[in-house]
DNA sequence: CGCAAATATGCGTGCCCCGCAAAATTCGAC
DNA sequence: GTCGAATTTTGCGGGGCACGCATATTTGCG
């Protein structure tokens, strides 16, 4: 990557961490395109250059994680069995981007907030939907099926569905709980085919 | 209902159905609030106090639809098993809504161009997520699993993101394929619990 | 260095969404 | 029917967002 490449890698890295940081301590009405671009160090126009909306430059972080899943499942040997490979997939993308992630109850707790705002709702669940269409390549070259076909939309949607309900159900466990052990219960749902419990 | 509600009901109709016919016809960008409203006779400001966005007007019938698909599962036989009773639901629900479609070439390349808006994207995932959750409510009356548990999230989800994959493949199928079909061939892989074909 | 390409910025515009208060309409009791 | 209370519609105004366009600035390269 040159020089170019990476500063703006990093100005969009900026931009969307301010977004969230700010989104997160005030609220995500309360705080402005200007307040982001100050943030960053960036005049409100660029960021507009970046991101269209708030909502995206918040969601952006959901979006790789989402791209990652597809990655590692890329990554993983071909022979292994479907239901396996994928949750490996999704705990290790998971775990990958963890690190970055304040902890703190009062975090959290603005988290939940924010994403409560409709826009937020609709660009999260957007880029989910973007996320699942590169899993559904991945999953249509393991699976040997037809990539144009149902049946790998099928199971990413699933997929990402699960991830979905699994953060979600996280986020409102009180006393909170491994976030690993949630996903993987849900996964288990999923591989076991949905069947009555 | 009231004289007062059903004058409600019918201004709400009026407005999003003139919301839709008017993005189908002309593109989302290309359409104001001001002429929905006009459209549905009455003053821009109202339109407002029905819906908080174009995006919200237009979607609002997909909500409706998936209201009906649980209102469908929860008037079926409790001791039906659930992927059946699932799959008939769903079935019923678009088939009971279908009349009120166009049909025409015309129509559907305008609904798929406008179905490529983000913001509708996001709008429609959204009561999309809404409805897999009154979808859950009635899982995990007929399953007798915690409403609670992940377990009726899941498989909520996992429909609900079946039902858009149908959708979606439907609206690409070049030549036309009945919608049925399409609807019972994705939930049969759901059913048999999305084992690689 | 100096030029061409890419990027950042400033400005102006059109539109959206909503709060608020003032009309207008509806409904029920009499 | 008529009157008053409750509900709904409307107009106005404001704050903010997203983007097109032209200009300035920065960057990479010969």
């Amino acid at each position: 990557m040159g020089l170019r490449e990476s500063k703006k890698q990093r100005t969009r890295e900026a931009l969307s961490w301010a977004a969230i940081r700010l989104a997160v301590e005030r609220g995500f009405d309360n705080v402005l395109v200007e307040d982001i671009a100050a943030a960053a160090g960036v005049s409100p126009r660029t960021f507009n250059n970046y991101f269209s909306s708030k909502a995206e430059a918040i969601a952006t972080r959901h979006l790789d994680r989402g791209r990652r899943i597809a990655a590692e499942l890329r990554a993983r040997p071909a022979d292994e069995p479907l239901w396996p490979a994928v949750a490996e997939s999704v705990a290790a993308a998971f775990l990958a981007m963890a690190g970055e992630d304040d902890t703190s109850d009062h975090w959290q707790a603005g988290v939940r907030a924010m994403l409560e705002h409709p826009a937020l709702q609709g660009e999260v669940l957007r880029v989910n939907a973007r996320a699942d269409a590169e899993l559904a390549e991945v999953i249509a070259e393991r699976t040997g099926t037809d990539p144009a076909g149902m049946y790998p939309r099928l199971v990413a949607g699933a997929v990402g569905a699960t991830i979905l309900v699994a953060t979600d159900h996280w986020r409102r466990a009180t006393p909170s709980v491994p976030f690993e052990t949630v996903l993987r219960e849900a996964l288990r749902h999923l591989a076991n085919g949905l069947s009555t419990p």
